[in-house]
DNA sequence: TTGTATGCGTTATCAG
DNA sequence: CTGATAACGCATACAA
C-alpha cells in the first residue's frame, strides 16, 4: 500500500465531520442525513477512497473472502474442470463483494490448508472440491466450525453438511440403459478417479445398470484414471487392438473422450457408425464453440451435460447464504444431467453378435 | 472466526511472558532466548495458535498476497492456458507463505479491480495476464505504485517494466522456416486474438518468416481467434473443403490443433501424411500422458513447446522477488520455445505442387 | 443526525 | 534478553 493512502482520518478531516459519521455514510447507515451522505460520497470518489481490507476485517471479524483449495491430481496435475467451476463461481464472489483465495497444494498438506484458513481468519468460508467417499476433510471442517459448501458428496447419508452434486449414478445407469437399449452388450466404462466420490457413483450406476439387464459386466472394460486426453487414448487403443473389444464406451469426460476418438480415428473405427460413445460433459469452455451457449445443431458426441461453470456459480451462492445466514440449516441441491443425443450413438451392429440374436433383446 | 479463536494475549498469558516476547519468538527474531523459544513455540503448536492475518496485515503494510486479474476471454470463457499458468504460480506462493487472489473479471470492469487491489491494500503486488500491444493497465499500474510483473510484453520497447515472455516472434518464424525448409509453399496460420501482444508477435515471425524467402501471403489462410478446440475444426473444415487449401498448418495452440486434427480426420486426410502440422504447445498438463513429463517417445505433434506452468512459476518468483527488493530495477526475461519433432510434419507432396517447381526452391 | 471513545490482534518502538 | 506502549485503520456501542 503505498504511503500516500488516504484513509478514513484524512478522509473526515477533509470533509469536516468524524470518523464515524463518515463511515456511516459510506456504508450506507439509513440514519445519516443524505445531504451529508453525497458529500461524503463524492469526496471519498474524488479522493479515490477505499477502506482499507486488513483495518475493515479486523474490526468486523470478517474476512469477505472465500478460500478454495485446489488439490493437485496424480502427476501433480491440476484438474481442468476445476477452472470451470471456478470461473463461475469467481463471478457470483465479484459481485457481492468478495474475495476468491486460492491455495495450490498436493494432498498430504490440505488438512494444514484449512486449519490456516480458519485460525488465521483469511477466509469466511471455504468449498470443498473433488470430495472422497468418507472425506476426512468434513470432520476437520466442522470441528473447526469453518462455514463450507462441497461440490460433490462424500457419503450416503445425505450428510450433515451443505452439498450440491450431478446425481452420476443416475446419469450413468440412464447412459447404460440407453446403449444397451441400442443393442449394445459390451459396454466400457473409462471412469475417473474411484478414489473420488463422484467416480465410484457413476460405476455404480454403470453396473446396476447392467446387473438389471443381467448382463454382465467384464472388468477388462472398466477404468479408473485422472481425466485426461492421453488416458482415453491409451484405454481405447488397448481395448480396440486387443480381443473381444466393446461396441459402445461410457466416458466420464470429454477430455478422455477426445483422446477415444482420436484413437478410433487412427484404427479406422468410425463413432457411431462402429462404436457408440456416451461422454459426460461438464461444459467445458474451451471446447465449446459459443462459451456456454446450449442451444446449437445436433453435437458430435451423445453426451450426459450439466455445466460445472453453472454448478461454481451456485456453490458460490450457497456458501455465501450460509455465511449470512448461519441458523439456516445445511442444504443440498441434486442436479440431473441432460442426455443430449449426438451422433455418436447407433444401433449396436457388431457382426459377431448376429442380427437374430440383438433382434431378441428388443 | 471462531469466538473461542485464540490470540496473542492469550497464548502470552498462559505463557506467562508479554505479548511482545511471544510474538517475536514466533516470528524468528535472533535475541530471544533459545530456551523461551522452545517454550513459546511448542504451546504455539499444542494450542494451535495462527496470527490473524488481518491484523498482521494491519500492523505490518503487507498483505502477503498477490492478485490475479482473469479475464475473461470472448463469450465469458475462461482461458485455460491459464489454469496451469496459476497452478504454477500457486506453488510458489504457497512456498512463501503467500495467499493468492483470484478475480473473475469482464475486460472493461478490469482497471476498477487494480484501483481497488490498490487501495484496499488487499495484495503486495499483481501479475498481469494477457497484455495487450499498448496495454493501458501498465501506465495504470505504475501511477498506482503497486508492484507488477507481466506475463508476455505489450510494446517492443522492452519496457519500464518486469516481464517475462515466450519469443513468439522467433518461434513462429522458425517454424515456418522449417515448413518452408519442407518445401510447404501454402502455409496456414490459426492464430490467437491479435489484440493479445504474443499473437501478433506470432504473426510477424510467420510474416517475415514468408517475406524473407519470397513467399507471398494469402489473407485466407490467416485466423484469428479465441483458441479454442471448435475454433480449429471450423477453419480446418473451411479450408479444406474449399479451393486451393494449404499444405501446411501452423496454429497458436494444442486446443485448435485438436480441433485441426479432428476436421482432417473426418475428411479422410492425414496428419503428416497429407498435412503438415506444427502447433505451439505450452504443455498443458491435461494433454500431457505424465502430467508434466518432458521425456517421451516422439509425439505425435510437431510442436513448438514452452510450459506456461513453469512460466507461472518464474512469474511468481519475479513479483515475489520485486517486492523484496524494490530498489532493483525491471526484470526480463524471454525465453526460447523448443522446436520438438513428431510425427505431423513431412515434406510436402502435394500434386498440385509439381516436383521439378519445388525442386527449384531448393 | 452527529460525535466520542473503545476494541479488533498484531507488529514495532523504545526503555530497561 | 524482556516488557510496556503506541500505532495500524476501521467499525460500533454509547452519548449527545
Amino acid at each position: 500500500m503505498a504511503r500516500d493512502t488516504i484513509n478514513l482520518r484524512r478522509l473526515s478531516e477533509v470533509l469536516g465531520l468524524s470518523q464515524t459519521t463518515v463511515s456511516r455514510a459510506l456504508n450506507g447507515f439509513p440514519e445519516v442525513n443524505e445531504k451529508t451522505r453525497a458529500r461524503v460520497v463524492e469526496a471519498a470518489r474524488r479522493l479515490n477512497y477505499r477502506p482499507s481490507a486488513s483495518a475493515a476485517s479486523l474490526a468486523t471479524g470478517r474476512a469477505c473472502a472465500i478460500g478454495h483449495v485446489v488439490p493437485l491430481a496424480e502427476h501433480m496435475m491440476i484438474n481442468p474442470h476445476f477452472c470451470d467451476f471456478l470461473a463461475g463461481a469467481g463471478e457470483v464472489y465479484a459481485q457481492f463483494g468478495y474475495e476468491m483465495l486460492l491455495r495450490v497444494v498436493a494432498q498430504p498438506q490440505e488438512t494444514d490448508v484449512y486449519r490456516d484458513f480458519a485460525s488465521r481468519g483469511r477466509v469466511d468460508g471455504v468449498v470443498v472440491h473433488g470430495p472422497l467417499t468418507g472425506d476426512p476433510r468434513i470432520p476437520l471442517l466442522k470441528s473447526l466450525g469453518l462455514p463450507f459448501v462441497v461440490h460433490g458428496r462424500c457419503d450416503d447419508g445425505g450428510g450433515d453438511y451443505s452439498w450440491l452434486d450431478v446425481n452420476n449414478r443416475r446419469a450413468f445407469s440412464r447412459a447404460t440403459d440407453f446403449l444397451a437399449d441400442l443393442g449394445h452388450r459390451r459396454i466400457a466404462l473409462i471412469n475417473g478417479l474411484e478414489a473420488m466420490n463422484f467416480a465410484y457413483r457413476r460405476r455404480q450406476g454403470y453396473e446396476s445398470a447392467l446387473a438389471a439387464r443381467g448382463l454382465e459386466r467384464d472388468p477388462a472394460l472398466v477404468f479408473s484414471e485422472d481425466m485426461v486426453e492421453p488416458y482415453g487414448y491409451r484405454v481405447a487403443r488397448q481395448m480396440f487392438t486387443g480381443p473381444n473389444p466393446p461396441t459402445a464406451v461410457l466416458v466420464s469426460s470429454v477430455l478422455p473422450a477426445m483422446g477415444l476418438v482420436r484413437a478410433l480415428g487412427e484404427l479406422g473405427l468410425r463413432p457411431g457408425a462402429d462404436v457408440s460413445i456416451i461422454a459426460f460433459d461438464d461444459c467445458l469452455s474451451f471446447l465449446q464453440p459459443g462459451g456456454e451457449a446450449k442451444a446449437r445443431e445436433v453435437p458430435f458426441l451423445t453426451v450426459m451435460r450439466s455445466s460445472i461453470r453453472e454448478a461454481g456459480r451456485r456453490v458460490a451462492e450457497m456458501i455465501l447464504e450460509q455465511i449470512a445466514a448461519p441458523e439456516t440449516g445445511p442444504r443440498h441441491e441434486l442436479w440431473e444431467a441432460e442426455l443430449v443425443i449426438g451422433r455418436s450413438t447407433a444401433p449396436c451392429r457388431r457382426q459377431r453378435a448376429p442380427l437374430s440374436a440383438a433382434a431378441k433383446s428388443w
